[in-house]
DNA sequence: GCTAAATTCGGGAACGTTTGCGTAAATAAA
DNA sequence: TTTATTTACGCAAACGTTCCCGAATTTAGC
């Protein structure tokens, strides 16, 4: 099953020329006369040459191709994400080799690898919530290879990354929850290691104090490393509601657990929000249709994309070893919307 | 930005070997002593070695990797789809190398030519909307490039392909909808020209057919070429219930048509079911959790996925050209929910 | 003990490209 | 006219593999 392939041979021959002034006519050398170059252009284009981008991977020791690795694709945030990311990819000729962990370290380490030996020139990563030795990283990060963490980084690896204002985003909705009135309000929210979730966390511990209300640490629970997060969030759900006080509230910080808590309390026939209010981070775009209306904290996943991508092509383009490296902190948005709507007036004035 | 590298000639300058017998070594070739194996495969494991793929893409002149081009992967049943290929695909060692059309026939064909220049080894395709040129296709089927198309697949290039059984997925949905008692059932449908358009379709008229039941072409409504789903779904609808004889019921053949559909129907405040049942082609894993909770249509997308590159690594790892083609066919599911029930007794019942 | 065969290895070409270097011819400077 | 410089091109090495072919050594056959 073989495919022909036209060489730069060919054009040689063809044309009485030898390959390096083929290639060089083809790249525009100004050591070509401008009579060569266009008949080499027009043949070339005749007989439809490509050039063979594994011979030049070889040659130039770049594969012009770099690699993405995220916990799972199937998830609206991280697709949105990647469209992001190869959006500018492509403008810029480069190809996006996509990987996801699934949430396993094993896998992710399994992946990591099978791209670094595919010849990445770099790599986006957003870790598994089960990572926990980033000992790869940071022996590839000190090789040399160009790479940019998003959404959940790694603290202790100096390079450029993007996040959202994780802890603005969740003081925020947090607020919000106070303000209609919510005081129990339980956080459920990832593995504790992750970085996204201490500073999730510090987001909702922070206006629980700014507006004088105790934080009960039994109100915070984290999913499991490794565990998928729907049936963690039912667990913890149903761990909540087992409490003798329970919450009036729930904030969930990320998409499956903020969906996972919803069916939990729709399957319990538990009314939103009168009974329980909820909010979470989600980027699905079909929150307004659920039941009730579901007030989300949304992250702008596509501009996460495109400037973890061109930090990335920043690193990989330049011609000296890059040191300085910077940390870019992009807005979260707050759709509020009737899962937190308070339990009185407002909602009647609403209907 | 260099990434050091070891290759098979640090391995034979260690040993006092040629290179050759260090490849043949790593190859496990019976023409090499098992006792040079050992020292071989030790000391390549000692210094870290690993193959550098691209070199071995150049010399093999096939890349072990693949190619898959869907409309967008941020739609849950392609994402499905894109793991289920992954899932195989790692573990026979090909790399996977997803592009999207975003429905533009444009779109599609950069990618694809971008696909084919980096010499991948085969092709999975789902063509776009607006795709009405096939000629690359069959240009690249032609030359030898193994294809397979899924889900919507061009009728006129003779591959394999995989598809689920989409007359009677609308088939079933459709006689569901008549069984519930609704008559004037509109079909809100993809693009004309696409096999999966023209499938449901079938299927839905053999149903009213067979329940003698007239089909009005006035509510067989399809999406124009190129079109964005949700937006085309809402100037459909909004066409439909501008007609004198309204539909009591809406069949949406997509993912997007179907949360079009629904969108609208919520905005303007039009109850479901008793105003207007509906029920959808979906993938998303909430529809559940959507007011009312939905009744679905949903295509075993990871196990397409699956099928697909085992077809494709079939005709990729193939000796002699591969010339007997066959369409698999998956069954499609469904799921009944509140959207679709009777507007009298049984709904009553539920409650 | 001599030939034939098997075993084990090295030399070197090839995959398709880029690029340093060399060198004719053409042009400019002297 | 002679020399220096520019212009325009070709040769060949290199990127890291694989594999054809040949050759040296060992083993088998009789």
């Amino acid at each position: 099953m073989r495919y022909e392939a036209v060489t730069i041979r060919d054009i040689a021959q063809a044309l009485g020329l030898s390959t390096s002034t083929v290639s060089r006519a083809l790249r525009d050398s100004h050591e070509i006369s401008t009579e060569t170059k266009r008949r080499v252009l027009e043949h070339a284009r005749s007989i439809n040459y490509q050039p063979n981008p594994i011979a030049v991977s070889l040659r130039e020791r770049k594969s012009r191709s770099i690699g993405i690795i995220v916990s799972e694709i199937a998830n609206r945030f991280f697709s949105e994400i990647i469209n992001g990311v190869e959006s500018v990819a492509i403008d810029r000729g480069y190809n996006v080799i996509i990987a996801q962990s699934l949430e396993s370290a094993e896998r992710e380490l399994r992946q990591i690898q099978f791209l670094t030996s595919r010849s990445i020139d770099g790599l986006l990563v957003s870790v598994s919530n089960e990572t926990e030795d980033t000992s790869l990283f940071k022996e590839l990060h000190q090789k040399g290879l160009p790479i940019v963490f998003f959404d959940r980084v790694v603290q202790d690896i100096d390079t450029h990354k993007v996040i959202v204002d994780n802890t603005l985003g969740a003081f925020d909705a947090t607020v919000h929850l106070i303000r209609k009135g919510y005081r129990r309000i339980a956080l459920v929210t990832n593995v504790e290691g992750l970085s996204i979730t201490k500073e999730r966390e510090a987001g909702y511990r922070a206006a629980m104090h700014k507006h004088g209300i105790p934080v009960d640490d039994a109100l915070i629970r984290h999913t499991r490393p490794g565990g998928q997060a729907e049936p963690e969030a039912a667990a913890i759900m149903s761990s909540l509601m087992g409490q003798e006080d329970r919450p009036d509230a729930i904030f969930a910080t990320s998409d499956r657990l903020t969906t996972g808590c919803l069916r939990y309390l729709k399957k319990h026939n538990i009314q939103i929000p009168d009974e329980m209010a909820l909010i979470g981070f989600s980027n699905s775009e079909i929150t307004e249709l659920l039941d009730p209306p579901l007030s989300i904290v949304r992250q702008p996943a596509f501009e996460m994309g495109t400037t973890a991508i061109q930090m990335l092509l920043e690193l990989i383009e330049s011609k000296r070893p890059v040191t300085q490296f910077r940390t870019q902190v992009l807005a979260a948005e707050h759709v509020f919307r009737q899962s937190t709507q308070s339990r009185d007036t407002e909602r009647v004035k609403l209907r």
